[in-house]
Formats: C-alpha cells, sequence, structure tokens
DNA sequence: CCCGGAACCTGAAGGC
DNA sequence: TGCCTTCAGGTTCCGG
C-alpha cells in the first residue's frame, strides 16, 4: 500500500520525466475515481497545461500546474503511477487502468487501481488538503514537543492514532507497525499513556522508518510499483510488517498479529510490552 | 472534539 | 476441482 515512502518514490521517479511537459489529452475509464471538478470539467481543463512541479503531501501525489491550479492524485491501497512510451508497440498492456494522461514529450502517465479506491482531483489550491492533514513527518518543524503534545490529547490505541491522516501525514499501516516496533510500543497502548522517553523514542523512529523507507524505494508488499515497473525493496528489511509467524529479528519470538480499528497490526510480543494497554 | 465502525472495491487466499 | 467466504486497508461519513 503506497504510505509516504511510497508515494516520495514515485514522486522522485515521475520529476525528471514529467516536469515541464504539458498535457495533450486525459481519458478517465473509471469516472468515479474524479472527485471535482466533474469528469467533462477535468477532461476540458487539463489538456494543455505545463506540469510546473510535482510535489507530496502525505500519501498525496501533487501535479503544480501553469496556471496556478493542481491536480492531486491519491492511490489509496492499489493504485499504482506507470510511464509507458506512447509509440512503445511492444510494452505489456497495463492491467487495471482507471485513467490514462498524455503528455507532448511521448510519454504516457498510466492510473492503474485494481480495487479502484483512487482519486484524482483539480484544484484551485491547496488549502482544500492542507485543511486535512497533519504536519509532515520529516519536516524539520515535526518535533517531539508536537508528537507529545498531540499524543496527550488522544485516547486511542497509538497505532490507531498514528495512521489518522489529521494528526500525522503520509504513515499507514505498514509503517505504523515499523515505527512502534523500533520504539518497542505495544500497538494498543493508549496514544495518551505514553511516557515522555517513549514519545522521544516514538519521534525518532517515525523518522528512521520513513527515511529507510525512502532510501528502499518503498515495499513492495502487494501491488506497490514503481513508475518504470521496478519493486521498491523496504519489504526484505521489515522487521514486523507483514511478518505473522515469522520470528523476531531482534528476540527470535514468533511476531503476532491483531486486529486494531479492524487493521492487521504486526508486533513482536516481547519487544513490544503489553503493559498499561487500556 | 474524539472515538469506532461501515462503506467503498475486487483479486487472492483459505476452507470444505 | 470449484464454489464460497473472508481478508486486505486509505479515506470519508455517520452515529454515539
Amino acid at each position: 500500500m503506497p504510505e509516504l515512502p511510497e508515494v516520495e518514490t514515485i514522486k522522485n521517479d515521475l520529476r525528471p520525466v514529467l516536469e515541464g511537459a504539458r498535457f495533450t489529452g486525459v481519458s478517465i475509464s473509471w469516472p468515479r475515481m474524479v472527485l471535482q471538478p466533474s469528469v467533462d470539467e477535468l477532461c476540458r481543463r487539463l489538456p494543455g497545461h505545463v506540469i510546473r512541479e510535482i510535489a507530496r503531501r502525505g500519501k498525496y501525489l501533487i501535479f503544480r500546474l501553469d496556471c496556478g491550479e493542481s491536480l492531486v492524485l491519491h492511490l489509496r491501497m492499489t493504485g499504482s503511477l506507470l510511464l509507458r512510451s506512447r509509440n512503445d508497440a511492444h510494452s505489456e498492456p497495463v492491467p487495471y487502468v482507471t485513467a490514462v494522461f498524455g503528455l507532448d514529450n511521448g510519454i504516457e502517465l498510466v492510473f492503474s487501481d485494481r480495487r479502484k479506491f483512487g482519486t484524482m482531483s483539480l484544484l484551485q489550491d491547496e488549502s482544500e488538503l492542507a485543511a486535512k492533514l497533519g504536519p509532515e513527518p520529516l519536516s524539520r518543524s515535526f518535533t517531539v514537543e508536537d508528537l507529545r503534545s498531540s499524543l496527550s490529547r488522544r485516547k486511542a490505541p497509538v497505532k490507531a492514532v498514528l495512521c489518522d491522516q489529521k494528526f500525522l501525514a503520509g504513515i499507514g499501516n505498514m509503517y505504523a507497525d515499523e515505527a512502534l516496533f523500533l520504539a518497542g510500543i505495544h500497538p494498543l497502548r493508549l496514544a495518551s499513556s505514553l511516557s515522555q522517553e517513549e514519545v522521544v523514542r516514538l519521534h525518532k523512529a517515525i523518522r528512521r522508518v520513513l527515511k529507510t523507507g525512502i532510501r528502499n524505494a518503498g515495499a513492495s508488499i502487494s501491488d506497490y510499483r514503481r513508475p518504470g515497473g521496478q519493486r521498491g525493496t523496504q519489504q526484505l528489511s521489515f522487521n514486523v510488517a507483514h511478518r505473522g509467524g515469522q520470528t523476531c529479528k531482534v528476540c527470535a519470538t514468533p511476531i503476532e498479529r491483531l486486529p486494531v480499528r479492524n487493521r492487521g497490526s504486526y508486533f513482536c510480543p516481547r519487544c513490544q510490552s503489553a503493559a498499561t494497554c487500556s
């Protein structure tokens, strides 16, 4: 599932190919993916505009256009963005296509999405996006004190709070599990119950797992692929995420899985003590 | 405001 | 082998 490191990798891969290119056309084969404006209006307004810059905010990918508007994409769980050359007759057809963007440099950007949860919007400005997202965990301005004060106001399990995009932007199920493992914190611990020491460890762990994820070009657990089709390698470095039944790399205890808010949470019962859970 | 659960989807995996 | 059920999890919406 694309989380911050996966979307950051996609952004990094797309930038050299697409920045400066001009949209020539859009074809939408799954209309419900377009949140705003209408499909017709988006298809009418996008062509002709140049991609000035590609950016990421949380798990959103943002194409800033020369007209000042922004095309905002979200891959949700199974979305991929793939680069294809328009006149390459030999390339394999892309499955589960929901949208195709044509560009004036001969490149096509294909949105492929097995479960069709991915979305796109053409926004006048990004304030709408900013309103629903918390701080960027890798920005310098995200401090231990920010984490401490926001955790202190939340009574839900720390795992659920970490995945809340309004609390912190970009963390999902996999990286939340990894951060909690590194910090030695059980996923069911109530957010407000963490000690100052644990908050310090968690802050460090969050930044570390995200940076490692980016360095390894994301985790290809299921559908995630880079725009060139390559897999990421972060899944090989996970300590707990999606490792149910396998043993802990630190203490050899079997990794367990338990549902937190209906999401599978993987953790080491020995390294992540269950003391003071609810 | 905060919390938890359902809905949105469909391929993959597991049970019988 | 094949049908059926369950699982996967990001976001939004809704009720408590």
